[in-house]
This record gives structure tokens, sequence and C-alpha cells, in this order.
DNA sequence: GTAATACTTGACTAAAATACTAGGTTTATT
DNA sequence: AATAAACCTAGTATTTTAGTCAAGTATTAC
């Protein structure tokens, strides 16, 4: 399990996707938009996401991504994994046969440790991190903006 | 916080410290032998590992590495820390302002799952993983190889 | 059917991080 | 003095990151 920024703005981009896509698409232009990240840059990591089984396109005019679950379904760990090529930290193919032994000592522990962040990871979902930080602290500070969007969110909620 | 393969270098290279050093320094050279971590690139990360305060260097012959506390008191987020460059995730430096107000609404939601991990790492002590794995100690009085410690693990969870 | 919109693909690139190389200088032990 | 080790400085090849650019294909509103 690796944490990169790679990875951040996955999460970040699926964050603002669960957000915003309550009722119609988002496009990768909002969501580049509003992130400032470039959108072909976005269209990389949503190919993965998408690939992942995470997202799901809608094509054609008024489409855009949508998730393919529920907010509560998709977990961190999973998002990062969709983006991040995984790599073989252990140098000898999990075989323990690197050198003496010795070497696949620490490799099982690092390993384990990173099972442990996974594990962890997987355990928080979007729909989590979205209503812990919810409208409390950020609308607070941040004033007309986000209360707009906040009012937009609730009157999707009020009409659906 | 992030999680790279340098950090994991970082965390593999003080394990093996901690491991090694409990009664006098160990070298770089027999870190980067038993790790097949280059020696200059170690060099590199106990530089840092130095300034955070986390190792003591002793010089002359005789001398190499060791902690500069407790191995309980080392946690594998400060590690990861030392070694990591600082990087801000926010592009607005944490004011807030980056634009419209939106893009720092993610930037705290992933700040805050950072932040988490941060604290979960830090509950995470040097001496925890060895202990856990308190079977290497075993492993190396015998000679044995690290597939056998595996096997004897397993069977202890088994008979616990 | 056409145009608009949106997703797909692939090639390319600047910048940064990674991992290493080389060659030193101290410092302390013997 | 010889040596073993930390410690320092600079450079460098490779890989990854974080994009850009260009030319597609698919879908739907009209």
């Amino acid at each position: 399990m690796r944490l990169t920024t790679k990875g951040r703005y996955a999460v970040t981009a699926m964050l603002d996707l669960a957000f915003h896509s309550q009722k119609k698409p988002v496009t990768l232009t909002d969501i580049a938009t509003r992130q400032t990240i470039s959108l072909s840059y976005l269209e990389q990591l949503f190919a993965r996401l998408r690939k992942a089984g995470m997202v799901t396109g809608v094509r054609g005019p008024g489409g855009g991504y949508k998730l393919s679950r529920a907010a509560i379904d998709i977990n961190i760990a999973d998002i990062i994994a969709a983006v991040d090529e995984p790599v073989d930290s252990t140098k000898c193919g999990g075989k323990g046969d690197c050198q003496e032994g010795q070497p696949c000592l620490t490799h099982d522990l690092w390993m384990g440790l990173s099972d442990q962040i996974r594990s962890y990871l997987k355990g928080i979902s979007l729909a989590e991190i979205l209503e812990r930080e919810h409208v409390t602290e950020v609308a607070q500070r941040q004033g007309q903006h986000v209360e707009h969007v906040v009012n937009i969110q609730k009157q999707e909620k009020l009409s659906a």
C-alpha cells in the first residue's frame, strides 16, 4: 500500500464525485475545474477507476461520471489500489529466499504493517468521510460558496 | 503523510537497527548487506534520521549507529516523516483560499484522512513490531531461515 | 442526420523523486 | 600511524509523477 499524491488526487476526485453526482453525472471538466487537476490527468485516473468498477461513465450530452456503487460501499484503500501500480516490495516475489532469509524477515515486517494500513483504509468509506467533515466545519469557515452547494444538495435530497 | 518506498527503506533499516544494536552500534555496511540497500542511500536516510534525533552516530572503529531512544519510544510515523520531504498538499498553504473555497473542501477531507493515518502510525512503535514477530529472535538464535519462522508463527497462532 | 458533448486512446514531455556512484573529510580506536 | 567508521558533497541514471497534445469513438439532443 502506497500513499502518494496520485492516490490523493484519486481520492479527492472521488470525494468530489460522491458529493456532486447524487442526481446527475458529473463531468470530468467540472471536477478538473473545482479541484484544479488537469482534465487529461483525471481521464487517466478515471480510466483506472472505471476498470476497477468503481465509477460508471455516462456518454453523450448531459453525461459524465457517477459512482458505480453507493458511497458507503466504496473504501479508500480500493481507490488508491485502483490508481497505483502494484509494486512488488519483496524483491523476491514473496518467496522468502532473497538472501539467507534475513532480508525477507524485515520484508515480512513491513508487509504486515502495510496490510494493517490497507485494512484500516478499507474500513473508511467515501460516505463516512463526507459525513464526518460535512457541512459542519467547512461551511462555517467558508461562507456563501459552500453554503450554496450544501443548499443544492439538501434540495436534491428533499426532492429525491 | 506519504507512504513510499523511501519510507519503507527507512522503516526496514530502523527495524534492522533496533534488532541488532542492542549491545553495540551497527554499521551501515552491515545494514546495507543484510537489507540489500546501497550504502550511500542508507547514508542519506540516516543523515535525516540523525537530524530528527532518532539515531546516534558513533564514529571511529567499532562505531556505527544506535537508536537515540528506546525502541518503544520510536514510532513509525516519525520515521517516515523524517525521511520524507514534507509536501504541501494544499496548494494554498492551508489558507483555504485556493479557488472559490471549493478546492479546500476536499483538501481538508484528505488532510483529515492523512492525519488519521499519521496518528495510527504514531501508535505503532518499533518495539511493538519486533515483539509482534518475536519469533524472529528464535530464528536468529537458531540460525534458521524465515520460512521456518513463518511456519513456527503459524503454529503458535494455531496453538494460541 | 448533424452537431454537440463526452469519453478513449496513445504518444509525448518536463519536473521531481528514487536509488545509486564516487570521492572526499573527519573522528576515534588500535 | 593505520584503520574503521561516520559524515559530507556532488553528480547521475532511472523511474515515477503529473501533466500536455492530438486524434480519435460513442452517444444523445435537436
